[in-house]
DNA sequence: ATGCCTGCAAAGCTTTTGCAGATGC
DNA sequence: GCATCTGCAAAAGCTTTGCAGGCAT
């Protein structure tokens, strides 16, 4: 939470930047669009704009702190860079994320990418599909739809 | 290629649609982006608008006859639907995309997502790294910063 | 003939950029 | 003090939408 990532990163302390990697660090989620960050950052009375937002994660992801996913709905989302490899399971109603690894599907990709003449630099693997939550709107929907 | 499918999918036989089914058949590429296709439209001296471009993409996707990709850069590419699942491997230099089918994988994501209480409906397994093409920008610019 | 399509232009959304002033070191 | 950083506003890029006319059936 200090500075010290910032200034490994080459980058100056700033009151934005200490911000937008709290809120990082604290929320809930883990991913986060810049949208959301803004949003946060107002609700906590912070006035930095939306175009420094984007800056300031365009440089941590440069700089390795956080990663940007794109989900396949045309908004990125942002996660602290913090430790391993993983890969995503999104709920396609609720939006909700869940990640996971797996030891065998790591080594079939590498396989994979040597049969076809790849390098790897990295992948993601993004399993869609529709969570058992009670509370998950697929659910209610559902269950509008039944009673129609 | 005839409107046959396009019929069945509750859709008028026209022009634009014809061609644009035709520019995803024919092309030696298989992912193509919208402006792609408008662009090849206009070398083919069709006098179709982007606009009818994406409207049309759109409802072929919603048909089930082509695919939405987004590969990580902000910009959407179709491919022709035609058969089965597969995954991507994409270089991060060329831009160049080869497909490829795992059993292994497969088996091992359904387990996966019913450890995480998700029915999966889809997924999309994207592996980023360097082809080994000769021609490939990336070998280039890496001639390039060894000779500065 | 009628209702589904299309082209054009305008708007929408996310993200980037230019510039003058502010801030960290 | 100087370079880096920020806020604002404007621009850019991809995609969608409204509307008036056109085409398939």
């Amino acid at each position: 939470m200090e500075g010290k990532d910032l200034r490994k990163a080459g980058l100056k302390v700033t009151l934005p930047r200490l911000k937008i990697l709290e809120i990082l660090e604290r929320s809930s989620t883990r991913h986060l669009s810049a949208e959301e960050i803004y949003r946060s950052l107002i609700v906590s009375s912070e006035d930095i704009g939306l175009a420094t937002v984007y800056r300031v994660l365009t440089q941590f992801e440069a700089a390795g702190l956080v990663a940007r996913h794109h989900f396949e709905d045309g908004m990125a989302v942002f996660e602290l860079a913090q430790g391993a490899h993983h890969d995503h399971i999104v709920c396609i109603d609720c939006g909700q994320v869940e990640e996971f690894v797996d030891a065998d599907i790591e080594k079939r990709q590498d396989a994979i990418a040597q049969q076809h003449g790849f390098r790897i630099s990295e992948h993601s693997l993004i399993i869609h599909g529709r969570c058992q939550r009670t509370d998950c709107p697929h659910r209610k929907a559902k269950a509008a739809v039944a009673s129609r």
